[in-house]
DNA sequence: GACTACTTATAAG
DNA sequence: TATTATAAATAGT
């Protein structure tokens, strides 16, 4: 791909090959390991040289890699057999794995997906329950989100409480400690210091007590 | 690699992290594709998105692949191992049984069931899905709906020719035999006998032959 | 999905 | 193995 652009088949130089192949497949599993970081992908490579020598990569691991691709519904028919004694346990194995196909069938359907092979009868069936689906989960969020505001409304009117309920100690603690000023002490100082202990602000009127409600700040907990 | 060099971690923008796995799949593939044919290598490339979308590539064939490095001396004591066979197999089994309990999980959900335990935003993106599903069904029924309306016409319209033209056929063999007709025979009785044997009764005009197309009966096969 | 400015991969030496 | 001129991949639009 440089110096000159190059066809894409066997390279019969056996040299050049090899030089090609250690190359290249630094190449294809730095972008192997960049596909699977950037894109929180799984990724299982295997590259067997035309030598017989076994390059492997996996992000995760290569065994969990592959069971989870003959868990895949794409796959799942398509199972190896497994060797010798397990057989002996086929039936029972076998019995799970239709299990999944047709949980898998099931499911490719209320996905809208491999709908060709129903006919006009089925597919009015499912389009019932679908709709029942979408009506119970529309209600049901409908009564998260009323849960949700409701909780939202009663923690923002006890904020507000305890928020008027610190108003009036501090001013009650202002006006006790009035008598007891310095001379050249400003009540303001004197304010300053209380709000940055985490009490409330008196200057600020009872509205703004509520100004994370307006900012859209979430509440403390 | 463009535009801006990127570092190589997860990508935080859905969006981005999407369009950038396509892309990037479809490059390394493209890549394992070349390797495999300018250095005749054997390769098996499994990649799980992820939202566990499977997209796999092997030049040769994947379980053949998975199998030859089953078989490699690398890994041929990490899998397989004799006394480790019932152990290995009871892990397979629990995977099956967990896997089909997890597909149940998703397909009540799909059903609108066992919803409460899920959140706002597992409920907003399984609306999304279900609307997702519910319109490809009602698009995949239109269509059957229009395929099987224009099979009706067709037929229809196939019927009412051949209706035509045994119509034809029994005036023509009526005109002929006319003049055979014993003085005491009526026509009327012969079109009779004509009929009974599977042909049109003659005295029924062109719009009548078509009555099972307003009675909505079921064209016969 | 198409475009392009830029980075990266790499064929040839 | 390192270099480099060019082809290819791709991030952002």
């Amino acid at each position: 791909m440089t110096r000159k652009k190059i066809q894409i088949k066997k390279i019969d130089n056996t040299a050049a090959r090899q030089v090609t192949f250690s190359k290249r497949r630094r190449g294809l599993f730095k972008k192997a390991y960049e596909l699977s970081t950037l894109c929180d992908a799984e990724i299982a490579l295997m590259v067997f040289s035309a030598t017989g020598k076994l390059f492997e990569y996996s992000n995760s691991s290569m065994g969990q890699v592959i069971e989870r691709r003959n868990l895949h519904p794409k796959n799942i028919n398509t199972l190896d057999q497994p060797s010798l004694e397990k057989q002996l346990d086929g039936g029972v194995h076998a019995m799970l794995i239709k299990e999944i196909a047709k949980k898998n069938r099931e499911l490719r359907h209320m996905r809208g997906e491999d709908l060709q092979g129903l006919d006009l009868e089925e597919l009015q069936k499912l389009e019932k329950i679908m709709e029942g689906s979408l009506r119970r989960l529309v209600e049901e969020k409908g009564g998260k989100i009323i849960n949700e505001i409701d909780a939202l409304k009663t923690k923002g009117e006890q904020l507000i409480e305890e928020n008027q309920r610190l108003k009036q100690q501090v001013m009650s603690l202002l006006a006790g400690q009035g008598h007891l000023l310095e001379p050249g002490q400003s009540s303001d100082s004197l304010v300053t210091n209380i709000s940055s202990m985490g009490s409330v602000d008196p200057r600020q009127d009872c509205d703004s007590s509520c100004a994370f409600l307006k900012l859209g700040l979430p509440f403390p907990d």
